[in-house]
DNA sequence: TCTGGGGTCCTAGGACCC
DNA sequence: TCTGGGGTCCTAGGACCC
């Protein structure tokens, strides 16, 4: 039998932002791009649960909070904070773990099969690390608590804010009786939409689902893998040590644009910035993609695979023919982006050009 | 209302090699 | 002259998550 623990930060770059400015509590508060009077082309990145009141959230466009609530409190992205702040969290919560997977900043599952005995220890230690986050680093979470990490991610939902869920393995059935299908972690918009079309609309259809017509529709293992989500089975592991797959940096531009020199001197830009992150990581990489996004948010990639390198000059030169070969020139373009893959870690090893 | 930026994983066709 | 089957790498696209 195991128990997995989801551990999810309540508002987390607010919730930073709170630490250093307690002022920030008692208004509403917005971390995101810059609103520039209702102008701005961002989206809301977090608000804290006075701006949710007027129906902000995540995700939401900037432009339109401000047209909602052009008197809160913008605050700007500070990323290497938040990441000293996680960096903290993270090393409090692998303190209680057996295994021990950083999901992203604010995230991480562990699970504790091997170290505590049954639901009610697993009740004691959740209720312990929510004090133990609090009391040291001043952030509160929400935990999900079952049998495999699917359920645990969404008894956290269910958990928020500042809450403990317990999902048993004789509960689960229940638990997941009368959701949508969308609310399964993995089942996204489309995936749900051409559900609906199959006729599997909630999860207690989709769980007596017909395996020939899922196989049909998503492929013979995506489609028994939904299935076994809706009977709420997943065996995915709790894996540590996880390594970085890929490094990129995006930007948007202020306005659409076609003016070659507004992209060359974007590239480069987001090319050093890249190189920053690699450089951190100890590792040269071996593929270079550039994404366009059209001014009709129509997107391509196109990558290219050199000799394994880290030289910054390569990167720009590639990502610039990347560009010069591939770019629709008939179209404006919103956003471009850099990134390498193919990293391979130097790390303890002499470095080699 | 008008849509960011950081990622991961999967699929699929073609090239190439044995 | 026509023909396997397996494996890996490369490129492009798409879905999803926070």
């Amino acid at each position: 039998m195991r128990i997995i623990m989801l551990i999810d930060m309540d508002y987390f770059y607010v919730a930073c932002e709170e630490l250093r400015n307690s002022e920030i509590k008692s208004r509403p508060a917005i971390v995101g791009s810059d609103p520039k009077g209702g102008q701005g082309r961002g989206v809301v990145m977090t608000c804290n649960y006075m701006a949710r009141e007027f129906g902000i959230h995540s995700g939401m466009p900037i432009s339109m909070a401000y047209r909602i609530k052009p008197d809160a409190l913008y605050l700007p992205l500070d990323y290497d904070y938040y990441e000293s702040v996680s960096k903290k969290i993270m090393e409090r919560i692998k303190g209680f773990a057996g295994r021990f997977e950083q999901v992203s900043i604010d995230e991480a599952f562990i699970d504790v099969s091997d170290k505590l005995h049954g639901y009610a220890e697993a009740e004691e230690c959740a209720k312990r690390i929510r004090n133990e986050v609090l009391g040291t680093v001043g952030i509160k979470c929400s935990i999900g608590i079952g049998p495999n990490k699917l359920i645990a991610k969404m008894a956290c939902e269910k958990a928020k804010p500042n809450g403990i869920k317990i999902v048993k393995e004789n509960e689960v059935r229940e638990f997941l009786s009368g959701s949508k299908v969308d609310e399964l972690y993995g089942i996204g918009a489309k995936t749900a939409e051409r559900l609906k079309k199959l006729g599997y609309a909630t999860v207690d259809e989709l769980s007596k689902a017909s395996n020939m017509a899922l196989a049909d529709e998503f492929g013979v293992s995506f489609g028994a893998e939904i299935k076994a989500f809706a009977n709420g089975i997943d065996g995915r592991e709790v894996t540590e040590n996880y390594d970085v797959k890929s490094i990129g940096r995006e930007f948007t531009f202020e306005k659409d644009t076609e003016s070659g020199e507004e992209i060359r001197s974007a590239i480069g830009r987001l090319s050093s910035e890249v190189m920053k992150d690699v450089a951190k990581n100890q590792v040269s990489f071996k593929t270079i993609t550039i994404k366009l996004r059209y001014y009709d948010f129509t997107e391509h990639l196109h990558s290219r695979s050199v000799k394994v390198t880290n030289s910054v000059d390569t990167l720009i030169q590639t990502a610039e023919e990347l560009y010069s070969e591939n770019a629709d020139r008939s179209k404006k373009i919103r956003k471009i982006g850099v990134r390498v893959s193919g990293l391979i870690s130097y790390k303890g090893q002499k470095r080699i050009a």
